[in-house]
RNA sequence: GCGCCCUUAGCUCAGGUGGACAGAGCGUCGGACUACGAAUCCGAAGGCCAGAGGUUCGAAUCCUCUAGGGCGCACCA
């Protein structure tokens, strides 16, 4: 089990990109704020920027107004009226108007909205990059299957969403590092032992029956025949205790290895495999026992040791928690404790950590013992990724490690494909229970929205080939004349595509990775509508050099966003 | 019993820290290719945002209660 890592220097995992161009929002609120100053009326801390949905309300809106009229003691219209007038001139905007009951409305220039696709193809691959979490080393754990079994359909979303997070998370600059946690002790180790054991006798034609909370799958009947087939054998002579350490090791070197493989298929490599046993083995919990001690956050109750939990009613912890059983064992919990404090928080400015819903009832303590130990709350986050309810032609498949029915990972893989899997998973809040019905995603996975979004790049693609073909020269992208782009279906083209640093950074803020999925669909939709309206290829050549520049960039901007999904963008479908 | 999450179109789901007439995909119905990919496009139907109160200039969004659903409440992990 040396094989894993516990520790990762965190400067090895690269993550750190350099990016200088200003968020258009951030132009706006300047100019508000100059507006504003200028106006003799006091400043707001922050704007909020929101796309309205009806074209007559502009392209950007704020309500500054409306939140500033209390601390101004003025009327939100008086307000507004007063930033229009003094809103500095800008090539952004070509007016800003007050709508409502205090709106402001910001109309972009659409000679400025055109000549930005230069600067978006400048940019290429960085597009969408940002600085907000530039600087922080971020810690996430997730997927971390009990090492009892391949993995199944709901580990598949949790990849996802992890993997998704984490480049995301990269992508505004921070340095992340991936985990994960292999709970390799404990009573699940000891019945995955027992159970193996049961199977390799069997193996041998020496009759055995499974232990009473064993696994009774048949990928240890599989695992069997393979010890045997290696040479292993039954270890008559060994005691007890070494015979289960033998056989409950060799089982989850095992069956880790395939989920990391299968994993691997997915497109999901973690930088840090850990594993509980490491953890026990070096004595971290009997530190952080004795740290929580001398802190007197424990005491002994009933031969057993206890974590003062409930003296943190805050984060919501009703009753105390066993750190040490009176049998002299550390709990999983008291584990995970020393685990986070020594490992995972050294040198980190932030852990977060995804969990089933089945763990939610974990969270409060974890929260309360990191508080105690000095981490600040918001240092320490959890997310829960909700269940998936699957369906097989509308019926539910019940899923069960113990029963041994459940749908593998691996079979997703198979029958979904990779992109689709996670584009579906990738298109419900992580929070949020999904039902995915395997025989409806398999027959109409031509109408999957993953490949709505991969066509519209497949087609641009297409377009570039064919002028290729004709021996047409793609100019470049500082050469082209951008003015020729006028018509408003390819102004709101461009107009979608200025959106997409505010859609990454806000589904980072957020941790909500289906925002970047959702905005792909409405972009691919946009293109596809110009597409079918618009001709690329023409005589006209600076209208052509134009709406090749405007395709390269949509195309930009969807293999950025899929790339950040961890989605594919094949050059034909 | 206590606590947490959820309830939006026939189905599956979106709706930044409350904002200006509620959105998408699928499904249904009706249309569109002798030019760059029809895995596409255009249009229609479909909603008392579970229900009732409250806060607010303004609520799907915040608060309270009710009904229905999920999960958690171990010296398991």
């Amino acid at each position: 089990m040396r094989d894993w890592p516990l520790f990762l220097r965190h400067d090895a995992v690269p993550g750190r990109y350099p990016v200088t161009r200003m968020r258009l929002t951030d132009r706006l609120t300047d100019g508000v704020r100059t507006a504003l100053a200028k106006a003799g009326l006091p400043e707001p801390d922050a704007c909020a920027w929101e796309v309205p949905r009806q074209a007559e309300h502009g392209d950007y809106a704020t309500n500054a107004p409306m939140i500033l009229a209390r601390v101004a003691k003025r009327a939100p219209r008086q307000i507004a009226d007063l930033v229009v007038k003094h809103f500095p001139p800008m090539p952004e905007v070509e007016r800003i108007e007050v709508a409502g009951p205090g709106f402001l409305n910001v109309f972009l220039a659409p000679a400025w909205c055109a000549g930005a696709l230069t600067e978006i193809l400048g940019e290429g691959v960085t597009y969408g990059r940002g600085e907000s979490q530039a600087g922080r080393r971020i810690r996430l754990e997730f997927v971390s299957a009990n090492p009892t079994g391949p993995l199944v359909i709901v580990n598949g979303r949790a990849a996802a969403v992890g993997d998704a997070l984490a480049r995301l998370l990269r992508s505004q600059g921070a340095s992340v590092a991936t985990e994960f946690y292999i709970n390799d002790a404990g009573n699940q180790f000891e019945a995955l032992a027992r159970s193996f054991e049961a199977r390799v006798k069997q193996e041998f034609g020496v009759p055995a029956a499974l232990p009473e909370n064993g696994y009774p799958g048949e990928y240890l009947i599989d695992l069997a025949k393979t010890y045997r087939a290696e040479g292993g054998g039954l270890r008559e002579g060994a005691s007890e205790a070494e015979r289960l350490e033998h056989f409950g090791r060799y089982a989850v070197r095992r069956i880790v290895e395939g989920q990391r493989r299968t994993l691997r298929e997915y497109g999901v490599e973690f930088d840090v495999w850990s594993s509980e046993h490491d953890v026990r083995e070096q004595h971290l919990p009997e530190r952080v026992l004795a740290e929580l001690a001398s802190r007197g956050l424990s005491y002994e109750q009933d031969g057993a040791l206890w974590f003062r939990s409930s003296e943190h009613e805050e984060v919501g912890d009703d009753k105390d928690r066993v750190l040490r059983r009176s049998s002299g064992g550390v709990t999983y919990f008291g584990v995970d404790v020393a685990y986070h404090h020594y490992v995972k928080f050294a040198g980190t400015d932030r852990v977060i950590n995804l969990l089933g819903p089945d763990h939610h009832g974990y969270v409060a303590r974890m929260r309360a013992a990191m508080q105690a130990l000095g981490h600040p709350p918001e240092a320490f986050e959890v997310l829960i990724v909700q269940l998936v309810t699957l369906l097989r032609d509308g019926q539910p498949v019940r899923m069960s490690k113990r029963r041994g029915e459940f749908v593998l990972m691996e079979e997703l893989l198979e029958e979904v494909g990779r992109d689709a899997a996670r584009f579906t998973f990738l298109t419900r809040r992580h929070d949020s229970p999904l039902e995915f019905d395997l025989a409806v995603a398999t027959r109409q996975s031509n109408e999957n929205p993953v490949y709505y979004v991969q066509y519209a790049h497949a087609r641009i693609r297409s377009i570039f080939r064919q002028a290729a073909e004709q021996g047409i020269a793609v100019a470049r992208a500082a050469d082209v004349d951008t003015s020729p782009l006028v018509e408003p279906a390819e102004l709101a083209l461009i107009k979608l595509l200025l959106q997409f640093p505010e859609i990454v950074g806000g589904a980072t803020r957020a941790l909500e990775p289906h925002r970047v999925a959702y905005w792909l669909q409405e972009l691919a939709a946009a293109f596809h509508g110009w597409y079918r309206n618009h001709r690329v290829i023409q005589d006209d050549a600076r209208l052509m050099q134009a709406r090749m520049a405007l395709c390269a960039a949509v195309d930009t901007v969807i293999r950025n966003g899929l790339e950040l999904l961890g989605v594919g963008a094949p050059e034909s479908m």
